[in-house]
DNA sequence: TATGAATGAGCTTTCATTCAT
DNA sequence: CATGAATGAAAGCTCATTCAT
């Protein structure tokens, strides 16, 4: 009553704000972990703390939330992405620094994937009606496209590569080892989420690509390759 | 009356076995098009043309029709597996068998790729459970041990190589772009799965693993890779 | 909009609290009448003329709601048993008033019988997980305990009787009766449920209690027991 | 094929009774642990080691196997009471014989407690359709009154006793406490099916039949039950 | 006499969603 | 902006029973 209009706004905006932002939290996790179909709208709400109702309010619904999640962790990535200097490097160094920023952005960011998943599980019905997501793409494979011209130029990296072809291994030869981890472990009877088999996958990861680009392999020559040396941190 | 006790066995048999067969079959089905929380036992008796009550009497429930189905599958793929020959052959080729099986494999099976996914999203509770499916492992890892040993004592191939790591990392390679084929191909506008596209995934892949292994390249000397002759198809 | 908000607050509460009356009662009605396994949701709700889901609601399950109409059930008798004066009458009268209370009690709260027996059905599962409702216990006990001393001290009970012994056995004198009314009506060809034999039975309750505890019989002396004079209402 | 035809009659016959024999039995511990809606015709199938369509083949279906246990379980205790032998003792004698028989049978039978009290549930509707079990009455209300008649012929007992009240009231004594054993237990807190507190019940409910029949008490005298004699184990 | 396969009705429970305030 | 109450549809599952041999 006190409270000047303005203020009182402001206040009701910033509880709207943080309603908002507490169920896209929620519900990205929620969905990350389960799915869509197996997320729980009561589940989302009661984790958000606010009433399942405003899910219908703010977001129209269970799909509407779901939507609003993909995006919000698109944006995320996306982000992260364009902060990535691969510019102003040298090319090896320029493909040093993305393997290891897709490796530790996907190990950090499970949910990223888990909702890529999601949304490819569903044939990308949300990712497909909307043009806002799709526009805001990943700056990428562009730069990858620079990179492997320059590193050509200067004569390591081979020539025929295509950035949208490499751009789809580098995250490949990540995604598949932590999107499956479950299985792989329990197959191999060994646990892939320890310290050193993530360094370790890193180590691989990078002399599989820059053993594939570099013209005279890792060591500079040819003879080192034969030797058997690699750059894995613990040999 | 007339039949005689044999036949009217195998007949009784026969009925059982293919009314498993068809719950199976559309389990697979309906488990990796929708995913465990998705799927719906309706759909899958109503696609099997057999009466609901037989999931529950056959297979014990959803659960168990899950884990059935995924057994199935994973045996498929095994048996697939040890009717390769990477023995016999040199190891060059060995490799560029693996990869084309690995490539035709999933394309092939997209039910694999599905149900592996639906088995990790539930942190593969069902694989841990069950000693049958993990003691059936794949022979892969051991064969592709083997050849990487002998290409390095030809001296083709580079040494230090972790036959796991490369064995993931050709599945990788193969399972991102399949398993994410739709958000992908809508991000990049353009399908992924078409003939094209996907002998194009497979030179790609080949190249980076041959590439990645090789110690004078794939046109045998490192001038050709400077060149930038890659043995893409379609150049 | 005219309604204040206490009303309205009221209102809301009024409604949540019918609505879970009229499940109770409901529930009541359906579990004492078919036991719990025979009772079904469906009648539950709709004889309470809710809708099914609110059961789930206020109650989390069938077994939820069967322990909240036990609980119910528990309080009533132990309200009734708490609005008995045992203390302020002479011990015979107060024998008198218990065995009569026992006898009215059952006879109109059936439904006290028959959730007693579904508990006992599963072992007393509910009771056993459920402190609250074993700390309400009865007082009956403890003041029939009272009443029996100063009958002894008065010379008119005898001694060495176990207060729990005597409240078991006044309960089993009217429950087999009741409980098993229709094999027992059944077997012997008759109506036990009659007034005529409703009032017979709780005088020859009396006349067992009685003639049990008192020294000197009900008449008084050892001479009048000996002719067979009893106190039954219809002689 | 070798077999005469009359030993192959008496072998299947043989047969069919230990099924039927099979069935029954597994029918009254099922049906007497979980009442008549709670047993599951596959338990029972199974528990007797036979296929499930013989329930049907040979008891019509669940209600008719349930009342073919009622019936053979009324036999079983019909046939304990006629081994009794009330008259060729003295009605004191007499009666703590009925008294032990009925808690030991009760005891040793919570079968036919359990199924006496399913019947009730629903109504003693299997009882009311057959005359066959309602002819085969207990022998015991009409033993029980010559005893009376007797005891008061002697001047041992009161008069004006009905026979048929104090025969329930005698069952009631014991009914009570073992049907409702998991309650009272959890209520009490004690174990009532302990030895000793078996026995003590045992006792309790002589003292208070023969207390209330006695015209002298059991003592003999006036005088020891004002002294709070009484007869259990452990005074 | 005996059995494995099959069934339809109906059960408890869950779900995303809407109502009323 | 927020909420507790309420809902209908449909999910997974269970049951007594019947079929076919």
């Amino acid at each position: 009553m006190s409270i000047p209009a303005a203020d009182a706004m402001e206040l009701r905006t910033r509880d709207a704000v943080r309603t908002q932002r507490a169920l896209l939290d929620a519900a990205v996790a929620e969905f990350s972990e389960h799915g869509l179909d197996g997320a729980r709208i009561d589940s989302i709400a009661e984790q958000a703390g606010v009433n399942k109702r405003l899910i219908y309010y703010y977001f129209g619904g269970k799909d509407g939330l779901f939507f609003a999640a993909l995006k919000n962790t698109y944006a995320g990535i996306r982000s992260a992405e364009r902060a990535l200097d691969l510019i102003n490097v040298k090319p090896v160094e320029a493909i040093r620094r993305l393997i290891e920023f897709t490796w530790t952005y996907y190990l950090e960011h499970p949910e990223f994937l888990s909702l890529l998943n999601a949304e490819n599980m569903c044939a990308a019905r949300h990712l497909k009606d909307s043009k806002e997501i799709r526009e805001v793409n990943s700056p990428l494979p562009e730069w990858l496209g620079a990179v492997l011209e320059r590193g050509r130029t200067e004569g390591v990296f081979r020539g025929g590569v295509d950035p949208i072809q490499l751009y789809l291994s580098i995250a490949g030869l990540a995604y598949f080892y932590l999107s499956n981890k479950h299985t792989l472990s329990t197959s191999f009877g060994r646990d892939l989420m320890s310290p050193r088999a993530v360094a370790e996958r890193l180590s691989h990861m990078t002399d599989v690509i820059l053993g594939y680009l570099l013209i005279d392999g890792p060591g500079g020559t040819v003879d080192a390759r034969r030797a058997g040396r690699n750059n894995s941190p613990d040999g």
